[in-house]
DNA sequence: CTTGACTCTGTACCATGGTACGGAGGTTAT
DNA sequence: ATAACCTCCGTACCATGGTACAGAGTCAAG
């Protein structure tokens, strides 16, 4: 058997109001592969905690700064034995994440700076042009 | 005068290739009002310094998370009076900042045990769908 | 056994931040 | 002075990640 046969009692519009997002991001995801669509055994199609734990998954793997695209093959690998693909698209997610942190943190202090700038003065422009030349 | 006479001496595609940005992102800009369109003077259109101050500033705008109507907002500002608002501005963006770098380093601590995970075994799968989960 | 809510399917539309293209005119190197 | 290349302008198109809507079918409560 492809998937339990525990509860899979969610209709299509309750899934979604269990993961927090709207019916037609659901369907979306179907069409992009990130959802499968189940068969329409009592005529509607029901969800199970299966789809939404992808969606719980789908949330953060986003957060973490992955494309659909990369998220569909994340979840494609994680049922598959390839470890090498799965541990490259994690790694190299590290890296960019390392490098995005570093230069968010970066602009935070150049505009805590200018928040600061902008606060003591009471007339006259501030330097917001400036605020980002180190 | 509204802005200094010196070296307005760039075209637009000198100015784009100084900025390492295209051609149409800087009219594209124009029309967004990010930058203003130079007078028609010596037939064609020239830009200076200035200009290529403010698209410093938007690469950096952005790289902080501004959209680029916030960007926009910015501009207007360094020159005005309206030291209140873009203090607003700043300050709102480094309390986003900081909530999502908070997000993106739990993302990454995530990411890296997962791919500490998949290079641990050569074979079966590794636990994707699971990584997120704290 | 009807009424109202929900589902299904296909297709259209949206915001953001660009990128490309066509045709007319301006500019520069040889 | 002419070819090769740039600029100008309007408009169209692109990717990403959704969101909306119409029309037909299904389901559940009174």
């Amino acid at each position: 058997m492809v998937q339990s046969q525990a509860a899979q009692s969610l209709t299509i519009g309750k899934l979604a109001a269990a993961a927090g997002v709207g019916v037609e991001t659901i369907r979306y995801y179907q069409r992009r592969g990130l959802l499968q669509t189940p068969a329409r055994d009592r005529e509607v199609r029901r969800y199970g905690a299966h789809d939404l734990r992808r969606l719980h998954f789908i949330r953060q793997a986003q957060a973490a700064g992955f494309t659909l695209e990369e998220i569909r093959e994340l979840l494609d690998l994680d049922a598959g034995e390839d470890r090498r693909r799965a541990r490259e698209l994690a790694s190299a997610r590290v890296t960019a994440l390392d490098e995005k942190i570093a230069q968010l943190q970066r602009a935070r202090d150049s505009l805590k700076r200018l928040a600061a700038e902008c606060g003591k003065g009471t007339s006259g422009p501030c330097p917001i042009l400036a605020s980002f030349d180190e």
